[in-house]
DNA sequence: TCTTTGGCC
DNA sequence: GGGGCCAAAGA
């Protein structure tokens, strides 16, 4: 992006102007990942295994402890570190080097005592009988999770006056939950609202205004950094002493919420975080990583190339595999200061085009990835390996029921019981030489329960047996996956949520209320799960106005909603249609949709927005392709998944734009 | 549908 | 360094 390169306004300049556009800022609204301005943070929880026994168990802070599985170590809280004990070294090894440490096994399924796990004291010695259970930091993760989320509400509920509510109400974070112990969050609406309400010359002017033109400067001339942030060097020609600029203050106030957030998580549940914050995830991670624990690292942009110096690039998120190891070969380097010297030209000839220009502008910090706002789990597997190995269908058996009670418990907690969520499909891998694995539907019909699917489980084993040679058997893993929405979840969705087409066929069609699915057979799996998701999120994040009812030109219309698995509240139809006629309306020359007088402002700038985003979309398309994208159709307020060309029917709509059925 | 890869504690 | 996960891409 070229206006991060270039340097603050000279002091000669009569009046001086922020680097960043009025345009740059009213992106971070919506969250678009083109903004220099954005705030990315990434919490890690410290030695999180380790951390749960501490709070299970009340130890104080100070006391070394290690979780053991097995002869192993799986996780050592920072009081062991300093006397040598890793996850290297052997559960007696660490009892040597550290006597007072406390080694706490995880809990354990047993053999024979059904699907309930427990922590026991023999656990260790009965690894031929027991299998572990991480349940208890699953539940412990969903606990820190629930936390963040309400620490960040807090950051929602403004009481400002009614013009900055009218630009910020409704903003909210995406939270993106990365693993057990790690999430992603995307600051940007929130950084935005409290900027718009501290810096009232930030708010958007009058409708004339040209968006190009610059911010005002910051009003200060030195940020207060808080005394407990770390702060990433600045890169050489930058210095300290130089007026900040809005991308400052941006992390500024990113540093405030992050530091709100890791205090609830403290004050409400005793557990220590780390945090890294920066413009995007790639740099937000490596940040969470540089000051454990409990410590917030800030990379500012202004350091950006001085922080991704200091790395090989091997640490960098996806580089970390085989992938890096060929960059490695190719380029005869692992520093990210290095490979910074190879042009675009030379990646091309050796990596594929995507995976070339992704590479050269990852490693000059540039990371377009966006937080996807996902909570819900895509699968469950339940696995042991087997020292020796085993060779009868007997042993198998005895594992395959264990698997099955620890997955129907994890099932419970997931709502089977009350028909919210259930999984398609069930997989059995089994390991000899080669790893094999076999899977079938779960049949609808059936009520899933622990001995569904452990005779589910035998069909699977009974087919590998036949398949080739079964013992000896080093490895059985079952799982579950592609989960979709119950019965009951759909009914209470329907409540309050339709769908465009049955907004529009409601009353045409006698559809039974619980007749399953709703969701367009069209539309693949996963992608249905992600808009439903996005649009109930959505919907109940918005507080109820129907003067909202905007839309935009990729607003698909109603034929093309069939596809598109977007949400409609069926009250707001209603109220939309009564009070159309008492509200003064204009028609929009852009999409020729009549909308009410006290909402043009706000559809003008989102046509605005839109434009932006679409134009850099087409850039970033150009320019700047991931090798793997992880999930092209996750988009949080991006252009890039809504509804143009080929995939013009999967959009869905802006945060709190709701969609006319008719 | 099945396998492989990456990432993490 | 390996057991036990989870997600997604590749084939």
């Amino acid at each position: 992006m070229s206006s991060e390169s270039q340097p603050n306004a000279s002091p000669h300049d009569a009046v001086k102007r922020s680097r960043f556009t009025h345009r740059q800022l009213h992106l971070l609204r919506q969250g678009s990942t083109a903004t220099p301005l954005r705030a990315i943070a990434h919490i890690d929880l410290d030695a999180f295994y380790a951390q749960c026994e501490m709070v299970r168990l009340g130890t104080p802070r100070d006391r070394p402890l290690a979780v053991q599985q097995w002869g192993s170590l799986i996780a050592v809280n920072y009081a062991a570190r300093p006397f040598g004990v890793t996850r290297m070294i052997t559960a007696p090894e660490a009892r040597k080097a550290c006597p007072n440490i406390v080694l706490q096994h995880v809990a354990t399924f047993r053999e024979g005592e059904g699907g309930k796990w427990a922590y026991r004291d023999d656990s260790s010695m009965n690894i031929s009988t027991d299998k572990v259970s991480l349940d208890p930091y699953r539940a412990e993760s969903r606990k820190i999770l629930k936390t963040m989320k309400e620490a960040l509400e807090q950051w929602c509920t403004t009481e400002s006056d009614g013009d900055t509510y009218h630009y910020t109400q409704g903003l909210s974070a995406a939270l993106e939950k990365a693993s057990i112990d790690e999430v992603f969050i995307d600051l940007s609406p929130l950084v935005y609202s409290v900027l718009l309400q501290r810096y009232p010359e930030l708010r958007p002017g009058l409708q004339e205004e040209n968006r190009d033109v610059e911010l005002p400067p910051p009003p200060t001339t030195a940020v207060q950094w808080h005394p407990e942030d770390c702060l990433v060097d600045l890169d050489l020609h930058e210095r300290e002493e130089d007026d900040p600029d809005w991308d400052d203050i941006v992390m500024l106030v990113g540093s405030e919420i992050v530091r709100t957030v890791r205090q609830a998580v403290w004050d409400v549940l005793h557990y220590t975080c780390s945090a890294g914050l920066a413009r995007n995830k790639m740099l937000a991670k490596l940040g969470s990583a540089c000051n454990k624990p409990d410590k917030q690292t800030v990379v500012r942009n202004r350091a950006v190339q001085h922080f991704l110096g200091g790395y090989r690039f091997t640490q960098i998120r996806m580089l970390g595999g085989k992938l890096g190891d060929q960059i490695t070969s190719f380029f005869g380097t692992e520093k990210v200061s290095e490979l910074l010297n190879v042009p675009l030209e030379q990646l091309r000839a050796k990596l594929d085009d995507h995976t070339a220009s992704w590479l050269y502008g990852i490693i000059r910090g540039e990371d377009r990835s966006e937080v996807n706002p996902r909570t819900q789990i895509k699968s469950m597997l339940s696995a042991k390996s087997f020292r020796p190995s085993i060779n009868t269908l007997e042993q198998a058996e005895k594992w395959l029921h264990i698997f099955a009670a620890d997955i129907y418990g994890r099932l419970v907690e997931d709502g089977v019981l009350e028909n919210r969520r259930r999984p398609k499909v069930i997989t059995l891998h089994h390991r000899t030489a080669q790893t094999r694995s076999r899977q079938i539907p779960i049949p609808a019909s059936n009520i899933i329960d622990e001995n569904l699917l452990f005779e589910l489980a035998r069909t699977l084993m009974r087919q590998v047996m036949t398949d080739g040679q079964p013992w000896p058997c080093s490895n059985l893993s079952l799982s579950v996956s592609s989960f979709e929405d119950g019965v009951t979840k759909n009914k209470a969705i329907e409540g309050f949520l339709v769908r465009g087409d049955q907004a529009k066929h409601l009353n045409q069609n006698s559809r039974p209320r619980d007749s399953l699915p709703t969701l367009s057979e069209s539309i693949p799996m996963g992608k249905k799960r992600k808009l439903e998701d996005d649009g109930i999120k959505r919907f109940f994040g918005q507080p109820a106005r129907t003067d909202r009812t905007v839309g935009g030109p990729d607003f698909p219309s109603p034929h093309n909603s069939e596809v598109s698995g977007d949400l409609v509240p069926p009250a707001q139809v209603s109220e939309i249609v009564d009070e159309s006629s008492a509200i003064p309306q204009y028609k929009c020359d852009r999409c020729s949709r009549s909308i009410c007088e006290l909402e043009r402002e706000e559809h003008e700038d989102w046509h605005f927005a839109k434009d932006l985003e679409i134009q850099d979309r087409q850039e970033a398309r150009d320019m700047q392709h991931q090798p793997s994208n992880p999930n092209p159709n996750a988009s949080r307020g991006s252009a890039s998944t809504r509804g143009r060309g080929a995939r013009g029917g999967r959009g869905k709509p802006e945060r709190g734009q709701m969609r006319l059925a008719f």
